[in-house]
DNA sequence: TCTCGCGTTTACGTCAACGTCAAACCTGGC
DNA sequence: GCCAGGTTTGACGTTGACGTAAACGCGAGA
């Protein structure tokens, strides 16, 4: 009986939600309270299904790109019930594309803080490299840290 | 006698400065009582030149990409007083360098947060073009809406 | 002279997103 | 029967980034 994480029927604990995705009880209970999650209950324990997990993982994203959890609620809201008419639906159509073009600026203006800091870097490493070259690859280090960071991620 | 903005020797008092950059005097006194803003007084007055212009300029982009006014302070602090030491610009060079890989990963999630939005744009104008086709233009609007807000803001 | 309008300082208020702590509850194991 | 461990519901604390209100200074204009 291999439980599987992508079977629909199967159901998580608070426990398994907060070790898998790195939360605590207390933010996903918060969630609750704000109207993001309302897992069913057994009893008094709190019982997610693969629904609520789902919206945890757009809960999560959503906070990693800068939304607020109250926008996180309107978009969730909106997908959600968005057989509540055609009305609804446009208007919900209307804030995706206004968050897009949020989000594109977001991006430029990333785009521009990272040319200015590599700059910055081009900048030091002139100087460094011309007053003490010794400390130089205490940085390159760096990369080949993150490289190898990034491979165990996957 | 034009005063240029970008005549260096030009002098700005608050309320200029925050009419320009759309913040309040609130906001850029709070800047100075954290450190990141150090204007010369005209008696009691404060009196901004072109260097804390830009280093406003620099603050709002900061905030603008997600670092904490905390964080804004470090990297100009750095970029200040790189003179302290060759240790210390090393120190500057990791940074920025850290800076630029959580800003690359920040631009990873918009990026997807960006597809996920596009996605449910296409499935929301799926279903109103068979539903409510005429409800889709309001939304369309938007776009050219937008085209002539960037066309103001040049 | 008196009042505006903009500036100043000091101090307290607010809002989001949780953290922390307390007190009570249920459950399995010994 | 009882204890440990995980869960629940409040309720208060915290941090960052300001807002807001009170009280005052000061030069320009009616």
């Amino acid at each position: 009986m291999p439980s599987d994480l992508r079977r629909p029927e199967r159901t998580f604990a608070i426990r398994q939600l907060c070790l898998e995705f790195k939360v605590t009880p207390r933010a996903l209970r918060f969630y609750e309270d704000k109207g993001l999650l309302a897992p069913a209950r057994d009893g008094m324990n709190r019982v997610y299904n693969h629904r609520d997990r789902v919206r945890l993982q757009l809960i999560l994203q959503g906070k990693r790109v800068g939304f607020s959890l109250n926008e996180i609620r309107e978009i969730l809201d909106l997908y959600d019930h968005n057989d509540g008419g055609a009305a609804q639906m446009a208007r919900s159509l209307r804030k995706f594309r206004e968050r897009i073009l949020a989000l594109r600026a977001q991006r430029e203006d990333i785009d521009g803080a990272i040319h200015a800091l590599e700059e910055g870097c081009v900048r030091l490493e002139r100087q460094l490299s011309g007053l003490r070259p010794d400390l130089l690859p205490q940085a390159a280090d760096y990369d080949s840290a993150m490289r190898s960071r990034l491979d165990a991620a996957e």
